[in-house]
RNA sequence: GGCGAAGUGGCCGAGUGGCUAGGCAGAGGUCUGCAAAACCUUGUACAGCGGUUCGAAUCCGCUCUUCGCCUCCA
């Protein structure tokens, strides 16, 4: 089975076979951290935490590096833009740093929360200052870069092939409407700065050939790309509103460094929207995910992000995030019952499962049919395990491995498995076990006499502590209520 | 002005020429002391108008509408 990936550069899903066999290499664009992560975000890098996951599952080895941005990218291009994580440094009367640790803190927290791995390097721009100045010696001595009063920026000119990645080759055209205003000393309006000279109130600066200053918007990604995948990479990721002018920037650099095509497979995840509305920090209509996770499930909110396609938007609701908890729990449900399920006679075949599972996976990632899998899996187990014979152990084992690899390993939505106590956590939870045979013992006699009144107190009061109990053919069944 | 994406049943959301997407919600049912869970049954969906075709939600054209990018942004 072969994977297919949509490329943003060609436009159409294409064959993905790695440069070196067997070893991936992916980048994907970190987050500018001067503020909270909120939904779009998560839906970025929970995409890309799939693609990461079923790369690794289809056997290869992959190197992943995803940025954390703590230079604050101007606000615009003009001379009095400002930089915004000093502004919010200003605001909350404290370092430009501190703020940058702060909100990267808050950022992995998030991401722990949705399920996402770490991604194998997480570099720093500020740590990357000297290969940057590097690249910028490197793009003037090529004749691609020029400096004027302290300021560097990149000839558009001199790199026939810039806005390949966006569709905007001519630039002439581009100047019509441009929403920005240009009046500095570019030779082209389409020019880009790649060293910034600092004010006089700038806080993050650094020295350079050229003037004390700062690295431009799109020079931090080309310069820990190449530095730690090398000069050209299999994956780069990012969102949809990166595509121009960030990563069209990025492909002009590179490739004009080093002469050599700068990414393979380029990938966009589209935005989430909010009543239809990109949903931005400018636009004060993010959804905070700290916020989000008081009332809600995160894998719950990562089940929701995989409903949908990574290259469609995604509308957010409350009602759409409460049908997705709803519809997460009927598999972790399907998942609790297979792994109280004892033995029986009957076969089930789960490999017509596995199969169409894997092509929707092949398929540019297409987590949505793979879910639907998940959930046809469901029934038919069900329906499988409601016959009396019940299933065979081996098929019993089958299903189990596919529920784990599919769903846990591969999704990552199902959460990890029964965990294997230790300590004091075994103690307790040994002994809230056997605490818990007593009371539902006591409550099954109470059943045989018809003492419905005092079992449906145990169950009620039960439920007020967080304990949910079934009862079912084999007996009665309890659990820690979700959400709770 | 330029570049691009999209309009699917009450809601979310796949699908790109003929074959049930899936989930949630609703209705009815099986099971159950009652719940819960599970399962079964149940929906004249594809923005509009033309065209191509034996056949179109799916291809082509036009119209309408929405959204993204062209300023930092996942």
């Amino acid at each position: 089975m072969a994977l297919f990936i949509y490329n943003s550069l060609a436009r159409t899903k294409q064959q993905f076979e790695p440069l070196h066999p067997g070893i991936v290499s992916i980048y994907v664009c970190g987050p500018t951290v001067y503020g909270h992560a909120h939904l779009g975000h998560a839906k970025s890098y929970v995409s890309f935490d799939v693609v990461v996951r079923w790369l690794r599952h289809s056997g290869y080895r992959v190197k992943y590096v995803q940025n954390i941005t703590d230079v604050g990218h101007l606000t615009d291009d003009a001379d009095e833009g400002e930089d915004k994580i000093m502004k919010q440094a200003l605001l909350e009367k404290t370092d430009p740093m501190e703020i940058a640790q702060f909100y990267t803190r808050s950022f992995y927290e998030d991401m722990d929360s949705l399920g996402v791995l770490r991604p194998s390097i997480a570099p720093l721009a500020t740590g990357h200052i000297p290969e940057q100045i590097e690249l910028v010696k490197t793009l003037i001595a090529s004749g691609h870069a020029y400096e004027v009063n302290g300021n560097v920026y990149f000839s558009v000119a001199s790199f026939p092939g810039y806005g390949k990645l966006s569709g905007r080759t001519d630039q002439e055209a581009q100047q019509a409407g441009a929403r920005v205003e240009v009046r500095s000393d570019k030779r082209h309006p389409s020019d880009f700065a790649i060293w910034k000279k600092a004010d006089e109130g700038h806080l993050m600066k650094w020295v350079s050939p050229w003037s004390t200053g700062y690295p431009g918007w799109h020079l931090e990604c080309s310069a820990m790309s190449m530095k730690y995948l090398g000069e050209t990479i299999d994956i780069h990721g990012g969102g949809m509103e990166n595509r121009f002018p960030h990563h069209d920037c990025e492909i002009a650099q590179s490739e004009g460094a080093t002469g050599k095509p700068y990414v393979r497979f380029w990938m966009h995840n589209n935005m989430v929207t909010v009543d239809g509305i990109k949903m931005g920090k400018s636009l004060k209509n993010s959804v905070n995910l700290k916020e989000l996770f008081r009332e809600n499930d995160p894998l719950a909110i990562r089940f929701f992000i995989l409903q949908s396609h990574y290259r469609s938007p995604l509308d957010f609701s409350l009602a759409a995030i409460r049908a997705s908890t709803t519809g997460l729990e009927k598999l972790r449900q399907t998942r609790k019952r297979l792994n109280e399920s004892t033995p029986g006679a009957a076969l089930f075949d789960t490999a017509p499962f596995v199969q169409r599972f894997s092509e929707a996976m092949d398929d540019d990632f297409n987590t949505p049919i793979a879910i639907a899998v998940l959930f046809d899996f469901s029934k038919a187990i069900n329906t499988a395990l409601d016959r009396s014979e019940g299933i065979s152990e081996e098929s019993l084992k089958a299903s189990i491995d596919f529920m784990e690899s599919a769903g846990t390993e591969v999704l990552g939505i199902i959460g990890p498995g029964e965990t294997v106590p230790h300590g004091d956590m075994l103690q307790t939870q040994t002994r809230l076990s056997r605490v818990m045979e007593i009371l539902i013992e006591l409550r099954a006699d109470a059943r045989r006499q018809k003492n419905f009144a005092l079992s449906d107190t145990i169950r009620d009061r039960l439920l007020e502590a967080g304990i949910e109990i079934k009862d079912t053919k084999e007996g009665a069944s309890w659990s820690n209520k979700t959400g709770a």
